[in-house]
DNA sequence: CTGGATGATTAATC
DNA sequence: GATTAATCATCCAG
């Protein structure tokens, strides 16, 4: 009876009235919110992944880039080369991840999409299912995949988030200053004790100095001033100690004018908030 | 392992 | 923008 209702003369008619019918009743409630805007949340996610270099073109073979990034950076010869491939070796790991999921999904996704369509083609022969219902139909299923991509690209963001959390703040991978450096810092520090607050020129000089960057003498200096001011007495000794260098310093070269009042035995009790307060203004 | 030292970051302030 | 004060995260000597 089916073979024979199939092969009857009227119905491809019936069919399409049938579909013409469905469609006004069903799709046509169902179809009005038809065409979203842009997921916004998406699309930070997508740029953030562009930019991290997670879902860009792809940069060339590992060694490639990894050389590329050496000779974009290859102006000073940090040690942090270390830590930057490790980074970037981890930041690779999740994004091949990152692509192989993607990939695991828009297979899926496409699979899906033949099996139903298929299976709609299938059912058309015998159920009134218009071309149209079946492009609905796909684009619900590829609907559903995009959010489950999204959620994917969610967790890529955080993974990106806390492996530049853990490898970008250099607080984690705090290194000691040379102890010369730290000596010239010191050197500088107690000899100014009246007004320890470099200029910039004297900053980039004392960052060249020890090797370091300007904003690491700022950093230096703004630590050393409140760990000097909160405990003056822990420091005493230090501050004798460079004090004494400096004094030697000075004796070795000599020619030296006398208006610090530089007093090695009887170390300034006041700290550098000092009552004779030496007004070193520098215009900004 | 633990506490102090230390470089870096952050919020508040000027 | 620079500095202070508090805090974080790590280093390191004991």
């Amino acid at each position: 009876r089916k073979h024979a209702l199939n092969c009857h003369r009227m119905k491809p008619a019936l069919f399409s009235v049938l579909c013409e019918i469905k469609e006004k009743t069903v799709l046509s409630i169902r179809g009005v919110q038809e065409e979203e805007p842009p997921d916004p949340q998406l699309m930070r996610l997508d740029n953030m992944l562009l930019a991290e270099g997670v879902s860009g073109p792809e940069k060339g073979g590992g060694s490639a880039a990894a050389a590329a990034a050496a000779a974009a950076s290859g102006g000073s010869p940090n040690d942090n080369s270390i830590e930057h491939s490790d980074y970037r070796a981890k930041l690779s790991q999740i994004r091949q991840i990152y692509h192989s999921e993607l990939e695991k999904y828009e297979q899926a996704c496409s699979e899906f999409t033949t099996h139903v369509m298929n299976l709609l083609r299938e059912q058309s022969r015998t159920r009134p299912i218009s071309p149209k219902e079946i492009e609905r139909m796909v684009s619900i299923i590829h609907r559903k995949f995009s959010s489950i991509q999204m959620q994917l690209k969610q967790s890529t963001c955080e993974a990106v988030m806390i492996l530049r959390s853990r490898f970008l703040d250099a607080r984690r991978k705090r290194r000691n200053f040379s102890k010369q450096a730290t000596e010239v810092l010191n050197e500088y520090f107690y000899s100014h004790l009246s007004n320890p607050y470099p200029s910039e020129e004297a900053k980039e000089e004392l960052a060249k100095k020890c090797g370091i960057t300007v904003s690491q003498v700022s950093n230096w200096f703004g630590n050393k001033r409140i760990r000097y001011k909160k405990n003056i007495g822990k420091f005493q000794e230090e501050a004798n100690l460079y004090a004494a260098k400096t004094a030697a310093d000075a004796t070795t070269v000599v020619g030296q004018q006398g208006s610090q009042a530089n007093s090695p035995s009887t170390p300034n009790s006041g700290g550098f908030p000092a009552p004779c307060y030496t007004p070193d203004r520098r215009i900004q």
